[in-house]
DNA sequence: GTGTAATATATTGTAAATCAATGTATTGTA
DNA sequence: TACAATACATTGATTTACAATATATTACAC
């Protein structure tokens, strides 16, 4: 009950970070942020999607153009602006040294010879 | 303006983690937390300890007991109940597993619209 | 052509959670 | 008694994810 929760809040925490990243590494559309996402086990919905890609324009972190579909309608995809790629420079850099510090606060007590995962550069 | 906020929702999302590790650690009351967390650049305002705190509590995860101060009022110091062990663990590997993910995404290679699906310029 | 399914973008209403500000209570000291 | 420091706690506003639903386009069967 209050574990999901908690697992849940983690998720929602990286999930413009994620989006970001997945946008940094080419044209996509929302669709295929869904499916990326879900590969990578942070599922998330349309309803969340569309409001968090349009805050993430109107920053103008954002921008996107039509491209016709031979199989439906025509797709919106979204590429970085330059003030994006900055963003996501700051925020990786952010990620690491969350990751690092979460990582430092668990071990603490956490030692069992198992949790032998160092942090990354 | 927008940067700020994606990396305080990252913070959000691993509060509740990073504050069950602490009490896992040792008896603590809120200003220890509170202080902690600061040092660990991850900080949170009372307003935001106290109700975390009673809901993990409620959840069963938590219990306190009051402990007399020589400065100020009794102290409620927070432990560890043996479902918040339990949890602690579950969530431990979750943000394990999360922090991989986060990180693969992030070292991806980039794609091209051109390789994805079937769009048409 | 009409109806249905599949694809895709988008909005609405609800619930949950953080934060800033403030309130309440206890202890020590001048 | 008054005041400062410490500590627990609540309130109101804002933000945001989610579930459900709406709107629009294309393909295909009949």
């Amino acid at each position: 009950m209050d574990i999901q929760n908690t697992q849940s809040q983690m998720r929602k925490g990286v999930l413009e970070f994620c989006i970001l990243s997945i946008i940094q590494q080419g044209e996509v559309y929302p669709s295929d942020i869904v499916e990326k996402m879900k590969l990578a086990n942070l599922h998330i919905l349309e309803g969340t999607l569309y409001p968090l890609l349009t805050r993430l324009k109107n920053a103008g972190l954002l921008n996107y153009r039509w491209v016709e579909s031979i199989s439906g309608p025509p797709r919106k995809y979204f590429v970085m602006t330059d003030e994006g790629k900055a963003a996501f420079g700051v925020l990786l850099q952010t990620w690491k040294e969350m990751a690092t510090a979460v990582d430092q606060l668990t071990q603490e007590k956490t030692n069992t010879a198992e949790n032998s995962n160092q942090a990354v550069s």
